[in-house]
RNA sequence: GGCCCAUUCGUCUAUCGGUUAGGACGCAAGAUUUUCAUUCUUGAAAGAGGGGUUCGAUUCCCCUAUGGGCUACCA
C-alpha cells in the first residue's frame, strides 16, 4: 500500500448549498493530493433520498470552480471508475450487501421504525449490539424459514446491520491524532442496507467506494471519528484490510462566538456567509449569502481557510495554493476546533485586493459599473483600481470608495462641508482655478499639478490645508479618497474645473 | 447517560524537555498624510487546575474541570 499512486476524495452529500467547512476539507484534500501528485476525486454521496435537494449538486461543482479547487476525477469530470454518483451505483451495493450476509458478518433485522423507538424509550442507553440483539426481530433470533418468507415476501422491509462481535479492540490509525482506541463492546450492530429507499447507509458506501475507486486517504471532518472504528470492521469483514485507506479526521469549524460548530444561523446572527456562493432555497425561497456575492477573492478565501486548522509552521500567511500544496502536512494540522474570526477573512482579502494587478481588478469592476449603468473605458478603471485598491476589504466596496470618479458628487457630505468649507473659500478655490489650474497643460500631471499649485499657495499666501480641503471636498464630495492630484489627473483638466465651479456654485 | 476527541494571548497559531513563550487578526497609543483609509512603530494580552516522571516541564503520563463531536433505516 505504501507505493499506490495518492488518490482522496470529498463526497458531499447534495442536501444544500456546501457549507464552508465541507469547503475547508475539500481544500485540504485538494492540496494534499496537489502536493502527493496524486487524484482528487469528487463523489456524490446521495443515499438519502429523503434530503436529497435539487440544484444542490450543481451547487457544489460551480462553488468549487469560483474556488479554483479542481478534481481530476468524479461527477461532472467523469473518470475510469464511473458512475461517481451512489444512487448510479445500487447494484455494487447490493453485491457487497450479500456477501456480508453469506459470510454471517452481517444480518437481516425486521425491527420495524415504531418498535425501534419503543425499545430505545424503555431500555436505558439502549443500543443495537450484541447485547441486545438477541432480543430484536431479526435473522439471528428467528427461525431461517421465518427469515426466508420475510425476505423473500413481496414489499419486504428489512434492514442489513453489521455483526459486531464484542470485546476486542479497534484501532484507527489516524494521521492526525495517532491511534485511537474504540472497544468493539460500544460499538453498535450499525445498518448497512436500509428497507426505506433500498439503498446503502453512508457507512457502507463511503467503504465500498472507497476501496473500489482505490481510494489511499480518507480526510473528513471530526464528526466521523466516532464511525471510524465501525469503517474499520467494514475493511476487515469485506477483506479489504490489507489496503484499508489511512485516515485524517480534521477538527471542526466553531462558531466565532458561543458554543458549538458554525452554522447558518451564525452566520444570519453575526452577518456574515458561511456559504461559498449565493443560495436560493428551492423549498423556501430563501435566499443565503455567499462569500462571491460578498466581495470575496476566491483565493483569499482559500487562504484564510486553509489557514484555519493548519499553518507551515514558518509564519507565512498571505499563501498562493502551489505554496501551500508544497508544505502541506496533515501530521502538522491542529488537532482542536477552530473558531470562525470573520475579521481577519476580511483582513486576507484585503491583502489580496492590495496585490492585485490594477488589470484584473478592473475586469471585476467593469461589470460592476455597468451594472450602475455606467459604461466606463478599460483603461480609466484600472488606473481608478490602482488608486483605490489598497482602500478596500471587499471588491464590493469599490463604489463606495471611488464612485466620484464616475460621476460628480451627488451630496457635498453635511459633516465634511461644516468642517472643511470656510468662509474664504469659494473665493480661494476660484482663484486656485481660473490663476493656476485651467493655465497647466491639458494632460494634468499629478506632479506637476501638485508642484504648481504648492508656487502659486506660497506666493499667494494661502492656507494650504484649507485649500486642499476644500478642493477634495469639491471633487470627491466628501472627507475621504486618494491623493488629491492623482484625483485631478484622473478627473482631467476640464472635469476638475467643471466640479470646482459647481461647488463654488452650490456651496457658495 | 454512554463512547470518542480536544485544551498556549479575545481569535488563528509557533514551540516537537532547557525560549525574555514567537507571529498574525483584532484592540490601544504614536508616526506619516492637505482628507479618509492604507502603511509603519510601539504596547497590553496566553500555557485550565491538580498530581506525577525528570536536574528541568507549555511540551511526556494520570486525574479533575471545561469545550467539542457522535450516539438514526442522515450524511
Amino acid at each position: 500500500m505504501s507505493n499506490r499512486r495518492v488518490r482522496v476524495r470529498f463526497a458531499p452529500s447534495p442536501t444544500g448549498p456546501l457549507h464552508i467547512g465541507g469547503v475547508r476539507t475539500a481544500l485540504y484534500n485538494y492540496l494534499f493530493a496537489k502536493q502527493q501528485g496524486g487524484d482528487l476525486i469528487l463523489r456524490i454521496e446521495d443515499t438519502d433520498t429523503k434530503r436529497f435537494v435539487p440544484g444542490a449538486e450543481d451547487y457544489i461543482l460551480e462553488a468549487f470552480r469560483w474556488l479554483g479547487i479542481r478534481f481530476n476525477e468524479g461527477v461532472g469530470i467523469g473518470g475510469s471508475h464511473a458512475p461517481y454518483r451512489q444512487s448510479e451505483r445500487k447494484d455494487i451495493y447490493i453485491m457487497y450487501v450479500k456477501q456480508l450476509l453469506d459470510a454471517g458478518l452481517a444480518y437481516y433485522a425486521f425491527d420495524t421504525p415504531g418498535e425501534l423507538e419503543a425499545m430505545r424509550k424503555e431500555t436505558p442507553n439502549f443500543q443495537y449490539d450484541a447485547s441486545t440483539r438477541g432480543q430484536m426481530r431479526n435473522s439471528l433470533t428467528l427461525p431461517a424459514d421465518e427469515t426466508r418468507r420475510l425476505t423473500d415476501e413481496e414489499g419486504a422491509s428489512y434492514v442489513v446491520r453489521l455483526l459486531v462481535e464484542p470485546g476486542s479492540d479497534v484501532v484507527v490509525n489516524d494521521l492526525i491524532r495517532g491511534e485511537v482506541t474504540f472497544n468493539s463492546s460500544t460499538l453498535d450492530d450499525k445498518a448497512l442496507f436500509k428497507s426505506a429507499d433500498q439503498l446503502p447507509t453512508y457507512h457502507l458506501a463511503n467503504v465500498v467506494d472507497d476501496h473500489l475507486m482505490n481510494i489511499t486517504h480518507v480526510i473528513r471532518g471530526e464528526e466521523w471519528l466516532p464511525s471510524a472504528p465501525l469503517h474499520v470492521l467494514l475493511y476487515q469483514s469485506l477483506g479489504w484490510a490489507g489496503d484499508m485507506p489511512r485516515f485524517a479526521h480534521l477538527p471542526l469549524l466553531l462558531k466565532p462566538e458561543g458554543s458549538g460548530k458554525l452554522s447558518k444561523r451564525d452566520a444570519d446572527r453575526l452577518g456574515f456567509p458561511v456559504f461559498p456562493l449565493e443560495w436560493k432555497d428551492p423549498a423556501t425561497g430563501e435566499l443565503s449569502v455567499g462569500y462571491r456575492e460578498s466581495g470575496y477573492l476566491p483565493e483569499a478565501v482559500v487562504n484564510f481557510l486553509a489557514l484555519l486548522g493548519w499553518n507551515p509552521g514558518d509564519g507565512g500567511e498571505i499563501l498562493s495554493a502551489d505554496d501551500m500544496a508544497e508544505r502541506f502536512d496533515l501530521s502538522h494540522c491542529s488537532k482542536s476546533g477552530a473558531r470562525f474570526d470573520y475579521e481577519k477573512g476580511k483582513w486576507f482579502n484585503h491583502q489580496y485586493i492590495s496585490r492585485k494587478s490594477d488589470k484584473d481588478l478592473a475586469g471585476i469592476f467593469l461589470p460592476m459599473l455597468s451594472a450602475r449603468g455606467i459604461e466606463a473605458e478599460a483603461g480609466y478603471v484600472e488606473k481608478v483600481a490602482g488608486l483605490v485598491k489598497e482602500r478596500l476589504s471587499l471588491v464590493n466596496e469599490f463604489w463606495d470608495q471611488a464612485d466620484f470618479f464616475f460621476r460628480p458628487p451627488q451630496v457635498y457630505e453635511e459633516k465634511a462641508v461644516r468642517k472643511r468649507w470656510k468662509e474664504d473659500s469659494a473665493a480661494t478655490l476660484s482663484d486656485l482655478a481660473e490663476e493656476t489650474l485651467s493655465t497647466l497643460p491639458d494632460a494634468f500631471d499629478a506632479k506637476e499639478t501638485e508642484e504648481a499649485v504648492m508656487r502659486w499657495i506660497e506666493a499667494r499666501g494661502y492656507h494650504m490645508g484649507n485649500l486642499m480641503n476644500a478642493l477634495r471636498l469639491a471633487l470627491v464630495g466628501d472627507s475621504k479618497g486618494p491623493h488629491i492630484f492623482d484625483i485631478t489627473e484622473t478627473l482631467g483638466k476640464e472635469e476638475t474645473l467643471r466640479r470646482i465651479r459647481r461647488a463654488i456654485d452650490q456651496l457658495k
